[in-house]
RNA sequence: GGGAGAUUAGCUCAGUUGGUUUAGAGCACCUGCCUUACAAGCAGGGGGUCAUAGGUUCGAAUCCUAUAUCUCCCA
């Protein structure tokens, strides 16, 4: 059968993925050697593959497969995060659909609907990663709400609560009116919106008609105004003092007081205080001991303190009022103004700040660690700046709000049995929490009367253990994989969830295994369209990764989106990427059908040229393999695609196949073959991390391989000899054929028309190139010559003269050009040197290597400037 | 408002403790080639006063100080 012109990607993949599955080389046992661990970031349950799984996972894929072939034994443990407010919205909203509210449902049937479209669409996007070529562990693929995994998590709970991290109180948090749930500092996206800014006069009490103006975004909240607030340092407003204002429309009276936190530059400089609705009139109020109002239900809509208001929406409500207190005279204008408002990650509704009984993790002990750990480089972050947003965070970290009003996830182990604050236990089961809470009242307590807080955890509560809990490291401690495989290696992960994920997994990590849980953390960009905007749903601008794999194959895919995506940039997409993926695999693939056309005849003596251009290719791999994997320890991977690139590309298919190609239809000798044969081994080894598929359907195109000789499982190739005089030499005669190219071009010079090459040598070189020249030159003849050919194009290549003659005269004026330009660009160069030389510090200040290679670029240039006055008086 | 980072070719980025650099790469662009591995290709080429202004230094893309613009994080 004859070899395809072009790779065609869909049939290697699905052959070569399902191979290696079956060989089970992606499965991982503890055994003697150094293990290579990572854990994905567990996408959502429900979740479609999108470009940022992409991007994290072919990198995690390269990492993985390029440690296998290190000898290490690599496990990349796969699974999926119940994502539990994301997960949650997406079942109530299927429901609403079908006409089913979930206030309708029992809690038990609301979580059947959920597990029903947990199994109908969780998992794809594993599936999908599989199309990707990531080589996961698929046996180890773990669920957070596996129940083993759920009995850890609770565990956690339940020991934290112990030790008296967990605790239980009214605090302000940031209320999600859509989701109806209190969500985490992390949840809230801070926006900037144009706003209005309304200033409000109330009435002083007990005066006939003395008020005070203040000025606020927010009117609706009046109705919840126990205090007005102003800067005791305020020379404007001592006559407020002691005194005391009445509400608009409420007609309540409230005090003034008096507290140096008022900035007295901002609007008014009287500031309204509502204890319910404000964090930082919160602290005010319990500073001053202000009375609390609560004005808002839980949806967002006004209660009963909202009067007539009452059962209306919040933002409705803000019209409404302006509308009143502007017909009743309390409005005295507005103005525009921009804020800041907080949004909710996952439902984009505004965030309320709301007084709230909620479950809290004291974070002061867990952090220092965390902290300690990161800041002496036991956990390096790559890019290295994220340590210091790290460290900013870690440094003011804030009480963690773990509950959620929402039923898909890990239930909180908490037993109420009475109605006082107190009158709760924490415990694993109903029955041992009827002991405690026995114990604790003392009193029987009979199941009837105990029930289990209605709230699950924050998503986050159980993915932070997740390095841990994939190995049932809480469960069974010190088991056999949890020994072998924590802590992990590395981590792959977007800087967008530094806070949520990283810095708490680095907590529990300490907190539970004493150990940090991974050595590097690769933060990777975000992923954007050409345009630079964010891919969304909305914009549609956002490319569906498996159609993208069908049009350009997985290799295409993988390098598209790496070729230039350095840690931590933020990349722009664009598709154009993957199809210069695509044509690199095109270019391996006939790189192999080149090779693989050649026959070899036994008694073929090797050419000279081969002979030095497998030398030569041998120290220039090494030289490029070095650098490969110096990049790899740098976590360099879009750099080390590149070198990798162009070291396929530009080293051996243009210049090292080209040097050791038979003519058309002639045989090659058998030791050439050989050590082609053995190089191009060499080099799908290097590129297999990146283009897994291609590479190993032709390793095995290569050579007939036995059981267990597949690339994925090869070793990496060892580092060699790297002669640096011969690649130094090589430099040399590659600018001579360069410029014999150019000679040709410039004088329409067929390539296959032979020419005569002569050359004056002012300096020693080595020859051992000359049989490349001759041979990537097309030369006729390769001669040396001690005067300058008359009637010659002509160039020089360290400060040797190179002659080609030409039977016709040749274009004077444009060879005068170009030799005019050349010396311009020469005596330019000449004086920035001597400008440097002359200069009496510089020749005592530097260094004398610095010194020395300044002079010998000095003589250097001042030969090559005689030669090309020489030339160019010739012409004249 | 506080903090961090960035600014080098049309685009995306390198440029290692200041000195082999009057600055490199890939893509894009231009020119010429369908030369028997590849037109998804080959060969060649053009393109940057390194954001701006000062300073330190024998020497600055690199260090310092301001300014401008952008990005991110936190409140």
């Amino acid at each position: 059968m004859e070899t395809p012109k072009t790779y065609e990607p869909q049939q290697a993949e699905d052959k070569w993925y399902q191979h290696w599955m079956e060989k089970g080389y992606f499965h991982s046992e503890p055994d003697e050697r150094e293990p290579y661990t990572v854990v994905i970031p567990p996408p959502n349950v429900t979740g479609v593959l999108h470009m940022g799984h992409m991007l994290n996972n072919t990198i995690q894929d390269v990492l993985v497969r390029r440690a296998r072939m290190l000898g290490k034994n690599a496990c990349w443990v796969p699974g999926m995060d119940h994502a539990s407010i994301a997960t949650e919205a997406k079942v109530v909203n299927k429901l609403r659909q079908q006409g089913i509210k979930k206030s309708d449902l029992s809690r038990d049937e609301f979580l059947s609907h959920a597990f029903e479209w947990k199994d109908e669409h969780g998992g794809i996007i594993l599936e999908q990663l599989k199309k990707l070529g990531a080589s996961c562990d698929w046996d180890r693929t773990r669920f957070t709400m596996d129940d083993d995994y759920y009995e850890s998590v609770v565990d956690v709970f339940i020991d934290l609560h112990k030790k008296g991290k967990i605790y239980r109180g009214e605090r302000m948090v940031n209320w999600d009116p859509v989701a109806l749930t209190a969500l985490s500092d992390e949840e809230v996206i801070h926006k900037e919106v144009n706003s209005k800014l309304f200033y409000i006069r109330y009435k002083i009490a007990e005066s006939d008609d003395s008020w005070l103006v203040i000025a606020t975004t927010r009117p609706e909240t009046i109705l919840g105004d126990t205090a007005i607030c102003i800067n005791p340092n305020d020379a404007r407003y001592l006559n407020l003092h002691g005194k005391k204002a009445i509400v608009p429309i409420a007609n309540r009276e409230i005090p003034i007081i008096l507290d140096d936190y008022v900035d007295m530059e901002f609007g008014t400089g009287c500031l309204k205080i509502t204890p319910a609705h404000d964090t930082n009139d919160y602290e005010l109020g319990n500073k001053h001991k202000l009375e609390t109002i609560d004005v808002f239900n839980d949806n967002g809509t006004m209660n009963a303190h909202g009067l007539h208001y009452e059962g209306k929406d919040r933002f409705d409500i803000r019209k409404e009022i302006e509308k009143e207190l502007d017909e009743k005279g309390y409005l005295v204008k507005t103005e525009d103004h921009i804020n800041k408002i907080g949004y909710s990650e996952r439902t984009d509704a505004v965030i309320e700040p709301k007084l709230s009984l909620q479950w809290f993790v004291d974070m002061k002990d867990l952090a220092k660690p965390a902290l300690d750990n990161v800041a002496n480089g036991k956990i390096k972050f790559h890019p290295e700046k994220f340590q210091n947003t790290y460290k900013h965070w870690m440094e003011n970290i804030k009480d963690w709000c773990i509950s959620r009003q929402l039923w898909w996830g890990h239930r909180i182990p908490a037993w109420y049995y009475g109605s006082g604050e107190n009158d709760y236990v924490v415990a694993k089961t109903e029955q041992e929490a009827i002991n405690l809470a026995s114990e604790k009242s003392g009193r029987t307590i009979e199941a009837s009367e105990i029930r289990q807080d209605e709230d699950v955890l924050d998503t986050w509560f159980s993915s932070w253990v997740w390095p841990i809990s994939v190995f049932n490291g809480l469960n069974e401690p010190g088991n056999k994989d949890i020994s072998y495989y924590y802590p992990t290696n590395d981590l792959v992960t977007g800087p967008d969830i530094i806070f949520f994920w990283v810095a708490r997994m680095i907590m529990a990590g300490y907190e539970y295994m004493d150990e940090l849980p991974f050595s590097n953390v690769y933060f990777t960009g975000i992923i954007r369209d050409k345009l630079g905007r964010k891919m969304s749903k909305q914009l549609g601008n956002s490319p569906d990764p498996i159609e993208l794999i069908k049009k350009y194959g997985a290799d295409g895919v993988r390098i598209g989106i790496l070729i230039s995506s350095p840690a931590g940039n933020d990349l722009p997409f664009d598709s154009a990427q993957c199809e210069q993926g695509r044509n690199f695999s095109n270019k391996i693939w006939n790189a192999y059908r080149l090779v693989d056309s050649w026959s070899v005849q036994e008694d073929l003596p090797q050419p000279e040229s081969s002979a030095i251009a497998i030398k030569w290719f041998e120290s220039r791999f090494n030289q490029q393999l070095k650098e490969i994997n110096e990049m790899y320890d740098k976590f360099r991977i879009s750099d080390a695609l590149m070198t990798s690139y162009k070291l396929v590309w530009d080293d051996f298919c243009s210049w090292y196949l080209e040097m050791i190609k038979p003519g058309y239809q002639h045989p090659i000798d058998q030791k050439t073959l050989e050590a082609t044969k053995g190089f191009f081994e060499s080099i799908l080894k290097v590129l297999h991390p990146f283009t897994p598929f291609v590479s190993e359907e032709i390793w095995h195109l290569l050579k007939d391989r036995g059981e267990g000789e597949d690339l994925i499982v090869a070793d990496w190739p060892e580092l060699g000899n790297i002669d640096s005089n011969l690649l130094d030499e090589f430099k040399i005669a590659e600018d001579v054929i360069t410029n014999i190219r150019n000679i040709r071009k410039d004088n329409n010079i067929a390539n296959k028309v032979k020419i005569d090459l002569a050359v004056k040598k002012n300096k020693d070189l080595n020859s051992r190139f000359d049989v490349v020249i001759i041979k990537m030159g097309n030369l006729a003849q390769l001669d040396y010559t001690s005067e300058k050919v008359e009637k010659a194009n002509s160039f020089i290549v360290a400060t040797n003269e190179y002659f080609i003659p030409f039977g016709e005269e040749i274009d004077v004026d444009a060879e005068r050009e170009k030799v005019e330009k050349e010396l311009e660009y020469a005596k330019g160069f000449l004086a920035s040197i001597q400008k440097k030389l002359s200069n009496e510090r510089f020749v005592s200040g530097a260094p004398d290597n610095v010194v020395a290679l300044e002079k010998k670029k000095e003589t250097d240039t001042l030969s090559k400037i005689a030669v090309l006055e020489e030339k160019l008086s010739s012409l004249n």
